[in-house]
This record gives C-alpha cells, structure tokens and sequence, in this order.
DNA sequence: TTTAGGTCCGTAGCCAAGTACGGAGTCAAG
DNA sequence: CTTGACTCCGTACTTGGCTACGGACCTAAA
C-alpha cells in the first residue's frame, strides 16, 4: 500500500529526513512544523510531507539561509498571500544568485591553484597562497 | 607615501577589515592571525597583509566555510608541505562544487517560481509552494 | 498483564562565532 | 604633566542551532 510513509511516529519520521528526534521536537517549537494532531491517544503521527518538509530544512539550510529565513520560505507554503510570496522569492532569488557569485569566484581559484600546482610538480610549488590574499578577498 | 595602510593600531586595523576590534583579537587567539610584534613599548601595528588575511577569512566563511577549515586554508600561506597544500585545495573545491550544484538548483527553482508567479498576475496563484516540496529537497 | 522500547515535555547543556565589559596601561596633543 | 582616546587582557555574556537528560506516559508484543 506504499502506507508505510504515512503514519509514522516521531521516530521513524526522524530517521526518515535524516535528523533525530530532538530535531524534529526543537523545529515544532521554532513554528517550522506544525504539531500534528493525535488520532489515537497522544502519540503523534506524521507523513511523507512532513518529510520532505524537514528535508526542505536542511537543504535550505546547507545553502546557508538560517531558520528564520526557512520559515519565511515555508510561510509561503502555508497560506500567505501571492505578492507576499513572490517579493519573498525574489528577494531569496538576489541571496542565492550573490552566493552563486562567491562561491564561482571561490572555485575558480581554488581550481587554478590545483592546476597550477600540479604543473608544478617536482619544483619547490605553491602559487596557491599570494592567489588566496591577492584574489579571492572578494 | 601610501604607509597609511601599514603601521596600523588595531583599532584603524578592525576598520579596514570591516570587523570589530574584538573580532580581531578573537581571530588571534583563534589563531587565525598572529599576534604581532610591539615595536614601540607595548602597541602592536599591523599593516596591508594582516587587512587582506582578515578580509579573506570573512570571504572564506560568506562561502561556509567554518574558521577551522579557513585555519586549515590560512597554514598553506604559512608555510605548510605543497603536498598537504594541493589536498587541502581539492578537497575544498570538491565542497565549493558539491555547494554550487545545491545554489544553482535553488536558483533554479526559485527563479521559475518567480516568473510563474509573474505570468499568473490576477489569478489565484502561487505554483511557489509544492514546487518547494518536490523539487528542492536537494 | 507485564514490560521493553518508544513518546512527551520541560529544562539544561553544548559548540561556534562573536560581542560586551571593566580595569589597567599607553600615548599624543594641549 | 594631565587628559581623553585608544589599547591590552581576561572573563563573561549572547545568539543560533541543536543535543542530552530525566521522569511520566503510552502501546504493542510476549
């Protein structure tokens, strides 16, 4: 029945998006989760959504937007309004395209300095280093 | 004589990195910055290097890196092996590389949220939000 | 029906990266 | 030679993002 994503308790839910228990628990106090209702009893029961929804978490979170700016993102999925929404996007837009900017500076020159140094095999080496002061202080 | 860049007190220091005199004194005992020498009585000066190792340290973290890892980055200007040098650098550009694929899918996806947003001007809108669950889940 | 293992909840602790503070010393201008 | 700005140093506090702990409760399988 493919059920065994749905229904799940905190713990398989944990596993599930790859954080522990506690990480699920500390994101329903930040708002990034909702408290599920409790069909039977007071155990908790979650889905694929919720899932995804932490996974979401951490891969915004690996692009280095803190959780406020997460829960912004995720605002948008919970019923804020279009424009609202789309002055959000946008705005995030900026931030990653700024950060894409970094980071390709950052690998352009760390790729040239391992091409540069694996040229220089065999002499005494390192343009590496007047590289990373003179260029990548971006 | 353009020697208003060396023979720095901290405080002239901190605020051509952009940082707070703390923050330098923080990164020294981080070592991330040396300690200078006091060339008269007790008042240490720093020059145009020790502004461009600052600066590259707040590059470095912009692009995520934690200041162990841009210590790690730093001892190949500071006399470390080439050797060690070139697999310290492959391995970031590695991390640099396995970053950017995470930036470009989010830009991706948030910039074609945004122009379906804009093309949906006047009606309900917002294709934002499942396009969030089920594809940035990087 | 017991009981092991999971859940709930609050509170406390931890690590990174600073930031703030306070008392003592220094130094250059007046 | 004093005064006011700056420096030095240690220690303490802060914020973000978890992680750990402990006692009470629930629940499924033996």
């Amino acid at each position: 029945m493919g059920n065994d994503t749905e229904n799940l308790t905190i713990g398989a839910f944990a596993k599930g998006a790859g954080v522990n228990v506690e990480t699920i628990r500390f994101y329903q106090r930040r708002g990034l989760l909702a408290e599920p209702e409790r069909p039977s009893g007071s155990i908790r029961r979650y889905g694929g959504a919720d899932v995804a929804r932490v996974k979401f978490v951490k891969s915004a979170q690996r692009l280095g937007f803190t959780l406020d700016e997460i829960a912004e993102l995720l605002q948008l999925d919970d019923g804020a309004h279009c424009g609202e929404a789309a002055r959000l996007a946008v705005q995030r837009l900026a931030d990653v395209r700024a950060r894409l900017a970094d980071l390709r500076q950052m690998e352009r020159v760390l790729s040239k300095l391992v091409h540069e140094c694996a040229a220089h095999r065999g002499r005494v080496c390192c343009p590496l280093i007047d590289a990373l002061h003179s260029e990548v202080t971006v």
